[in-house]
DNA sequence: CTGAAAGCGCTAACAT
DNA sequence: ATGTTAGCGCTTTCAG
């Protein structure tokens, strides 16, 4: 039973009140245009009268849907990612107001084993599911089973039939790649993260090897680093001891942010030294000094669109073909010719 | 009615599929030791079997609580403060790390009214409330009515029997004056949020002018600006016009990265022309160049200690003594002696 | 130790 | 146009 006496008005309370049926009162709640206008008016008032507020719990239970959605970060290991990269959390921040405006409510899943995510989605019901970078197959084994809509972001492998989002990352390598290049740079390194989260990266680095082969260049360097500002920071011990190179592309604006900041201290300087060129556009780019140079996504159209996406795979709308924004290079502070 | 026909096992298919009744089910998922080993293992195991995984919809309906937590950042001037300060999703990733370990999701609310307020909270029949800041009356007069155990941060003004937990930010701004005037500085800036949003911009004041008091010096010059890179930002231009303002005490970290961002492109050097010292102890404190002097209050702690003190809220257990952490000096490099 | 059954608040056939 | 009623899946008296 209930935990108390009678906390809230419910609709049998205001259908006695009025002299109706609960089930009038559900009709004008929910919209279904099968009671007069009169009643209506009445039903209406009394719910004012009573405070009345939907018992969204009860409805999930009829109704067999939520209006709960979940969203899965990558799960490097172990570690609250979404608290690592500012990324997410700017992610998540659009995708969330474009999707409260349609009722749903976001809940985060930090989920290590299968288990625990089967637990996840089906205890709670959810409605939809977004997910970030790679899962295992038993993971989507599960998914597909419950058959839970859900989309993809920066997930490539699109063995599935669901509505993905991504940008365009061979682009945006090519991009970077680009601009290094017209700035004379012949030496150019590449850090990215392990291919195990998520492959975004290795395609960021197809696409500055593109760039590197028009002019008959190559890839100087490349570092695996975790998509962190630790895993940054820890790289430049590695650059200092490559003096040779005068540039570096990082798949991740946090990892690059990370990689200047040791790089300052190890009194290399930015770009004199070594240029930089990150790849996100995170706020955070204009908090560092220099401004970060780098290939934009628009991050709040990325939350939103996925939003979009996912309300639409809801209704069994589903766009197998990636939707896939291009970035664009910005020019900071960060990137300049070769000293040499 | 459900929307499909069985997708999943439910407590009577298991209970069928042993010969028991779904009571006897509900116990030994809830263990509530009314039934034998015996029995209970073949539950047990039929449950493994069928894949059983309860339906939280159903508890919550049955048991009216939701499993279910909000948590309300405090809403300034229609904008994502989510995205706007790390501050934020620093204390919300540790927050909810913390509470889903105990079988709690988390929602955010986006709430403008009321209205909205009273909406969100009853229809998802929330079972606690993290509040972040401060509110109207009114929507403390709606969550009083529907006795949801709620929490307070960073709250002043102790009319409620509630939990709360802040940091003494009164010392730490007595640090932060301390900081400065050991350094030889006479004349300090402090740039603070509008008080509308929080009180704890006044009491970082009240401390400095606790430390300036000391050696018969007072605050040169007080801005405000909201609690944003670009508030901090667009303050700079103020400072500029005061040269003999030779450091700032920031009320925030994120204010003190848009200032010292901006101070840098008008040449005003830091620390050398413009010592910055910001509170909060964010991971972008040591992204920025030169890295941020701050008054550190330990973010991760505090979302986890609102997490415990928020489990205890749930149980009863209100403790109406705010707990106070004690904030901590970080000195980094953007705080050096006066040049004069 | 075990089961029957009455709710929890709402939805959606199915009558009337 | 409006009402009746059977669920949705689980908890929890209350009997046996």
């Amino acid at each position: 039973m209930g935990k108390t006496k009678k906390s809230k008005a419910s609709i049998y309370d205001i259908a006695q009140a009025v002299g109706v049926s609960p089930a009038a009162v559900s009709y004008v709640i929910n919209g279904k245009d099968k009671v007069s206008e009169k009643t209506k008016a009445k039903i209406l008032s009394a719910m004012a009268e009573m405070g009345y507020v939907v018992n969204q719990t009860a409805v999930s239970l009829s109704r067999g849907k939520s209006s709960l959605v979940g969203v899965c970060f990558p799960l490097n290991s172990s570690s609250l990612v979404f608290s690592d990269n500012p990324f997410y959390s700017e992610f998540l921040a659009n995708f969330e107001k474009e999707i409260s405006k349609n009722g749903y409510d976001t809940i985060i899943g930090y989920l290590q084993t299968p288990q625990d995510f089967e637990r996840w989605i089906v205890s709670r019901g959810l409605d939809g599911l977004v997910l970030f970078g790679l899962y295992s197959p038993e993971i989507f084994k599960i998914i597909l089973a419950h058959k839970v809509p859900f989309i993809l972001t920066d997930f490539y492998d699109p063995e599935f039939k669901a509505s993905s989002i991504r940008i365009d990352d061979e682009k945006g390598g090519y991009l970077a790649g680009k601009h290094l290049i017209e700035l004379g740079h012949k030496n150019i390194a590449f850090i990215g993260g392990p291919v195990e989260a998520s492959k975004v990266d290795s395609k960021r680095l197809e696409g500055l090897n593109a760039a590197l082969k028009e002019v008959g260049l190559s890839c100087a360097l490349h570092l695996e680093a975790p998509t962190t500002f630790d895993g940054g920071y820890n790289a430049a011990t590695v650059l200092k001891e490559h003096p040779e190179i005068t540039a570096v592309f990082c798949g991740s604006d946090i990892v690059a942010i990370g990689l200047m900041r040791h790089a300052q201290e190890l009194q290399v300087s930015i770009p004199d030294d070594l240029s930089v060129i990150g790849f996100d556009d995170l706020q955070a780019c204009t908090y560092v000094y220099p401004a970060l140079t780098t290939i934009r996504q628009n991050i709040p159209l990325k939350g939103q669109l996925a939003a979009d996406n996912l309300l639409k795979a809801m209704k069994g709308e589903i766009n197998p073909d990636p939707q896939t924004l291009t970035p664009t290079l910005v020019v900071r502070n960060s990137t300049s010719k070769p000293r040499f």
